[in-house]
DNA sequence: CTGCCTACCGAGCGAGTGATCGGTCGGGGC
DNA sequence: GCCCCGACCGATCACTCGCTCGGTAGGCAG
């Protein structure tokens, strides 16, 4: 018999704005913050993919029957969008909070944003693993949704190097492409980081702050 | 009961080792030098993962029945192998050769290496990014060995950095790392890469061959 | 011709899939 | 007291999955 213990509030959808002011701390485990069933989903999609991921795989993790992950959630499918807006709308309002606190000096933003980045795929490293390889899992209508909103964010690290061009004293000659490959650094980051790898958080953060700088022609 | 060890498969039995001499030229079909079976799971499990893919999707593109294509080969889980392995052997044969070309100077190596990974990545866009995507979909065993040519090929791109450090005038601080950027930059190029889109093979490889050695300390 | 080989196919197996139905149970409002 | 509602479950639906069985068609050796 499952305890009757009813403490855990959904909230996903509409979940209050959240603010994000505290972009660089991060609670250790990934699926601290989303309920249960996300967090069960979160840890199977990004071990066995969607496809390879049952509901009744769900519904056991999360302590659940079938039926009772049906009640939370129409389809498997809102599931995964689920998770996939919570992504976005975590690594979105981090990485403006990092340029509101940044300022107005385009170097500051470009650092504050490329750290942002790099922490985000470090700390949600599952999050940042199963909303890039399940983009071809959603349907039409949440591929293109959730697109729009990834390609935002990409947007706001073109800016950065952009404006770090026209005022900041960067020299890269193709700004966005320059913008692509500190993505791709970042979502590489999410590849292979283990919490218990040699070096800390921090020295991570200053050593990939270094290659992007290098890429986008920063003033040394 | 047959014994089912027929390699017909001309991936690895036909051409005993295929020399990959002209390592910078690719077939515009990513598919071409493929058997028709692993041809079309290559581009099902490309769009749809391996778990998202039936036998009788792979067996409908091939124009087989789904037992035609378990004459060919055991398993499903044996067609990933496959696949797998003849993207490793490709990309392996292709570096080498890229490598055996360049001669002895680092600078030129390392030029040539990461040339070789870009144009892999761009050319070979379906095979990089099962080969990434679906490395959790193998077996262990499978896995296991599939995961240590991988880290060969990386090894390869450290030795290039580490050489460049140690004789060709490298700044780098943390040549392993630069090579583990330079993977990810590869691996995000097949990723976004459209072969209709504003610039040529060429200019791209150019681009990212700057991108790669401003990281790597090259002297300009 | 027979005998045997490779290369396939039609039909179908047991297991598992996403999803649904009709419930039960406990707590809160009246 | 009573009723309703959210949270959940057992049983089951129609379907698809990976895989297999028994076969056929054609080529080739003897």
């Amino acid at each position: 018999m499952r305890d009757v213990s009813t403490e855990e509030a959904p909230t996903r959808g509409h979940a209050q704005r959240q603010a994000w002011e505290r972009w660089r701390e991060y609670d250790a485990d990934p699926a601290a913050d989303l309920p249960r069933i996300l967090g069960a989903a979160l840890v199977a999609f990004a071990e066995h993919g969607y496809h390879g991921t049952s509901i009744r795989d769900v519904a056991a993790a999360s302590g659940l029957s079938v039926p009772g992950v049906y009640h939370h959630f129409r389809s498997k499918q809102e599931i995964l969008r689920a998770l996939m807006d919570a992504t976005m709308d975590e690594l979105l309002g981090r990485c403006e909070a990092a340029l509101r606190d940044a300022g107005a000096d385009p170097a500051a933003r470009f650092d504050s944003l490329v750290e942002s980045f790099v922490r985000f795929h470090m700390f949600r490293r599952p999050q940042a693993f199963v909303g890039s390889s399940e983009i071809r899992s959603l349907e039409a209508d949440n591929r293109a949704a959730y697109v729009a909103r990834r390609d935002a964010a990409q947007r706001l690290l073109e800016e950065a190097v952009a404006d770090g061009v026209a005022a900041g004293g960067f020299s890269a000659e193709h700004p966005d492409e320059v913008a692509r490959a500190i993505s791709s650094l970042c979502v590489g980051v999410a590849s292979w980081y283990r919490p218990d790898g040699p070096l800390t958080p921090d020295q991570l953060v200053q050593r990939h702050l270094v290659l992007a700088r290098r890429m986008a022609g920063a003033p040394a």
